[in-house]
DNA sequence: CTTGTTGCAAAGGATTTGCACGGCT
DNA sequence: AGCCGTGCAAATCCTTTGCAACAAG
């Protein structure tokens, strides 16, 4: 059962919840549209003239999305949450360019075997991890280089 | 210089700022007691009978840290910001346990290495990182055999 | 003196929650 | 019918800011 939107069918049902359109619809247009979005991009992109739905749906199903194991919150560095669209078996960690703000999913095999080691070395059991690289992609390194200030303005990520 | 109250204190001067008592409170609070301190936590610590400080102040100040290079903050997935000291050349990575909170503090140098290398594979210049990864500790691996649902209540990490 | 700093309280932004109503099961 | 979910607005939580008084350089 690959589509998500049935996993969380399977989710609602087994659970005694309840499917309701906006929960089809938020869910819908989540695993459609990109990565990475914020409840506040979600909410715009989610309602539409025939749709009302407030924002405190869109908090609650996407915390719901998180519970089901089909979402996952992360904070990157501006200053709110960000949700991704969770494949299972398909992890990935994070390289963001502090200047323009692309975010590219990168994954290491050999970075994820050593982290297994680290935590065995520390007697841990490991359950998950997050790993954020922090650069500038080759555009804005070149685009510093003729102009050193040019690219403070854009995200502003703190390094959270 | 490693002592960071006169790193701290250079930075002031060379940049016009002022040295004022509430800052060396502060800093040298900060800097003695604990790692990963919360603002408020901080607050707490450093306001006393003969000291009135808000916690504006505190604010300020760890943020004046960071920009110094004195400090960092970190986001782990309780809801609020935590600062460490920074020891400039002490870099480390976190591991946490979900179940009762401890914080290892950890490096590895191949991973360092890795983390070159994919951003360098991405076209990226790498400035800085972060990686946590959570997991159950000896101790609360143990305790949860015994009782399964005895951890819930302690820490709430989200993973963030 | 000039300018940065402080404390307080008010403002802000993101997220949560209480409540009455409406809609799944 | 019973109970979960929704929208709205109010409430929270953490953090930032405006401002007048103060203090460091």
């Amino acid at each position: 059962m690959r589509d998500p939107l049935l996993r969380l069918a399977g989710y609602i049902s087994e659970n005694g919840l309840k499917n309701t359109p906006q929960r089809r619809r938020i869910a819908e247009v989540f695993f459609r549209s990109g990565k990475h979005l914020s409840t506040e991009e979600l909410y715009d992109m989610v309602r539409g003239p025939e749709y009302g739905i407030g924002q405190a749906t869109v908090y609650r199903t996407l915390k719901l999305l998180c519970r089901a194991g089909l979402a996952k919150e992360h904070h990157f560095g501006d200053h709110t949450a960000r949700y991704e669209p969770l494949d299972e078996a398909a992890h990935h960690d994070h390289l963001i360019c502090t200047g323009c703000g692309k975010n590219v999913e990168i994954v290491d095999e050999d970075i994820e075997r050593h982290q297994e080691l680290l935590a065995a070395r520390n007697g841990f059991l490991l359950t998950s991890h997050r790993m954020v690289l922090y650069g500038l992609c080759a555009g804005c390194t070149a685009k510093k280089q003729a102009d050193p200030d040019a690219l403070s303005s854009s995200a502003d990520y703190t390094l959270r």
